[in-house]
DNA sequence: TTCACTATTCAGCGATACTATGTACTAGTA
DNA sequence: TACTAGTACATAGTATCGCTGAATAGTGAA
């Protein structure tokens, strides 16, 4: 993927995590795997930590720490009321990009 | 809108005002009322400015001055070949995200 | 002369993703 | 034992980009 990518995830990488949390609970390194198997390929480990982080912060997310059998313990992350409700704003704000931008595309053929 | 837009148009918007430019030559007010009729609300004049600056400085587009009826001279741009060549770059990648969203969005319900 | 509209520019700020590391635990293997 | 790979999380520093808020400047109408 190109540096454009870059750009472009930011605010749409955090909507991402937060819609697969709403599907079930995750932990960082399998986000972070899903991620890359879907095709991101340049995402840093460092990134998707950071992020869940600050969606914790935020109040967007419950944390439960799960013992793993191999490695150290998981921080298991699953979406709550306050972030499912945030996750809902972010697919209205998508919804309305991804319209005006279909437009465009169509349009400049 | 939210702040939500705000980061999610990073690098987005960069793509849309591009997409505009390939239509027809335009020039920084007349964008800027055009992100405003679209819904682009809270689009500050600043922001597009900057922005044409950025695009300009890396090649993509040229310039022209053109006297106006009304105020002072505009800087009218259209977009070179080099900016036709980005800006195909940009739908790829844009496609790329909208599929995966879609996605998410269909299975998250 | 004052206001409204047209038109562009810029300094300072905040948010987010990347780079590049570092830490730590487990299992396999030589 | 020592090494390696895989699992799992964390963080300091950097760059980019959009926003805030303000300044500058030209034109025409009240």
């Amino acid at each position: 993927m190109g540096k454009q990518v870059t750009e472009m995830l930011k605010g749409i990488l955090e909507g991402i995590v937060l819609a697969l949390l709403s599907g079930r609970p995750m932990y960082g390194y399998e986000i972070t795997a899903w991620l890359r198997e879907q095709g991101f390929s340049d995402i840093a480990e460092g990134t998707v930590y950071a992020l869940l982080i600050r969606i914790e912060q935020r109040g967007l997310v419950d944390v439960e720490k799960v013992s793993s059998e191999k490695g150290p313990p998981r921080k298991v992350y699953s979406l709550n009321a306050q972030g499912q409700e945030y996750l809902e704003e972010f697919w209205r704000t998508w919804s309305f990009l991804a319209e005006r931008l279909e437009q465009l595309h169509q349009g400049g053929k």
